[in-house]
DNA sequence: TGTTAGCACTCATATCAATCGAGTGCTAAT
DNA sequence: ATTAGCACTCGATTGATATGAGTGCTAACA
């Protein structure tokens, strides 16, 4: 078992780390920090901590440096989560009340924001446009070649795609999404497939042929519409970072996160119910295991989710920046529920 | 005047120097450029040219080193532009030209589709929406607090904003668009001010209250297009350029690309009828010092036109870069005046 | 028994001189 | 005009040496 000495000499090690970015040695500890024990008694507990696997030494008489262990240790025991400031509040608030209605532009002043404030990098995702609930329909001509398809989900979020079509008649379009919409009005959109949509056939039989038109570019239209949309801000912060400073390095991270997929399958795992930290190893993805990611979910009228995550080097400053992702996770619920009010 | 034989010293030179970013001295192109004279001579040369401002010497006893007027008569004089491989055209018509109907997503693939064969930073601009002018525009309700203004330019580009708002009738949004469309069709997108929203005014005297609602909701809709939309793409890869091994340079770049607003500026300026190299200094833009510039325009229809480029390190490989930009440059052209056929 | 002073030891880093070698400019011979 | 030759420059490499921050261990101490 640990003991309270230990923890505190821990808590100081790794403080002491996060700011400094260099191994840290007994001497420097019982000089900054009050514990009122030499540095030879610091050197054992030292030596302690790292038998537990809570501290690394990079080589032999250097400093300690701390291990994914001990970071979590910190994390779950030593980090104030404080609150965030009035003022960082205000700033927030008006940036995201701001009349912004397009779920995506939210999304993206949402990342500005977070990436802004902890001078990391952040990405939000919007509410998997799949999982929600089809509210509304349209099909618009806009020329004589292309239609736009209007899908509206219960929770706001509105998604155009333009379809390629030579056969376009305003009337028939009107008739055709009135239908659809008739039988597919609450239904997921990762539901609707072409069995459902061939219900339109027997619905419109006289308009047949424009049916079986019709049927194959929906079908495209709507597989488009896979995957989560990520927004992402801030990279360029990863190049002032010491751990990164070796271009090399940070190309790994960048050539990570310009795939939305790679990150896709990390947001899926994460618990949807409440703020997550991994650290390290604890990622389990080998190009991120020198940084730690913070995510939260918020939610949109208590369903359907979008994800918030900043991604920053392990020597971050966790109370920060969980604070930070916290209040801007509960003020994005909160906006993206009042959207369709 | 720069004698035939220093012309081509200086390309072995400068060829040299684009593969090894290594100063190059005398012995080294004597041996391995078959110009059949000595290295002394070359000496020789080398001190005119740079006498002549073509060369640098990075300090004395290193080898030269190109400077931005060196690389210059090398691309106006030097570069061989030859036209890409026919495998080549074949992956870049078949993605282009695969059912992509949005201009932004054409903008993104082709984008990708640059960086990937020159290993440099891509953007591509779509044309400027506001230098278009109006073809088609429709009001669609989507929900009771939202409406979606859909705008289609004669070029075939469509735009949709969501418009926040408490008073969505179809039919009245119908008949707004419709005398909007009226009185707007033809006009430049820019041209379109509350001074021309007012006629709605006095066309549809029966829609008073309706019409002081709506303007300055439209009002803001349309300032809200100012600004050419940039597709970018392989950041990344000016990691992996050794005159930015170093983060701090790296971050520069990324800086300043990070703002669309600054490489707007640039973007005006380029001539629009035909390609151009800029070299260093030539950009006129302190934190792209290290880089050149290969940009070019598309056209649609003729008309309005679009811009990509290039942007890498002064030792770039011209003329291959040239000629695909060149070549996705035609492409885009003539995928973007077939989209609204 | 826990704490601490003291000390030998380790090892990355800094320092400095010596050397190397790629490159130059200049001169004199061809 | 070209080139061989040579002295010279100067960054990079090497290696020996010192520095110093850090450790672990031991023995004395409270």
């Amino acid at each position: 078992m640990i003991s309270e000495r230990q923890l505190r000499i821990l808590e100081a090690i790794i403080s002491d780390f996060i700011d400094t970015a260099q191994p840290v040695g007994s001497r420097t500890i019982s000089k900054k920090y009050p514990l009122g024990v030499s540095s030879a008694t610091i050197r054992n507990e030292m030596a302690d901590l790292e038998e537990l696997g809570y501290l690394e030494q990079p080589h032999t008489s250097s400093g300690r440096v701390p291990s994914d262990l001990g970071y979590r240790l910190y994390v779950d025991s030593m980090v104030n989560f404080h609150s965030i400031g009035i003022d960082e509040k205000e700033i927030i608030q008006s940036m995201l009340r701001n009349r912004i209605i397009e779920a995506s532009d939210l999304a993206k002043q949402a990342a500005k924001l977070l990436s802004e404030f902890t001078n990391l990098v952040a990405i939000v995702t919007i509410p998997k446009f799949n999982k929600c609930k089809l509210a509304n329909l349209k099909l618009i001509k806009v020329s004589d070649t292309r239609v736009l398809l209007i899908m509206v989900t219960d929770t706001g979020i509105v998604k155009n795609i333009q379809l390629a079509m030579s056969y376009t008649d305003q009337f028939i379009l009107d008739k055709v999404s009135d239908t659809m919409l008739s039988f597919l009005s609450g239904e997921t959109i990762e539901k609707i497939d072409v069995r459902s949509i061939l219900k339109l056939k027997d619905k419109l039989q006289n308009l047949g042929t424009f049916v079986d038109y019709l049927i194959p570019i929906l079908r495209d239209a709507l597989k488009s519409l896979n995957g989560t949309e990520q927004y992402a801000e801030g990279l360029s912060h990863i190049l002032s970072i010491q751990e990164f400073a070796d271009s090399e390095k940070a190309k790994v991270i960048f050539d990570f996160l310009r795939d939305p997929k790679n990150l896709e399958i990390f947001l899926d795992e994460i618990s949807s119910d409440q703020l997550s930290i991994k650290i390290g190893s604890e990622i389990g993805i080998d190009s991120l295991d020198a940084c730690s990611i913070i995510s939260s979910t918020y939610k949109v009228d208590g369903k359907s989710d979008g994800k918030i995550i900043v991604l920053g080097p392990k020597r971050m400053d966790y109370g920060n920046v969980v604070s930070i992702v916290n209040y801007i996770s509960n003020t994005l619920s909160d906006v993206f529920s009042g959207i369709n009010l």
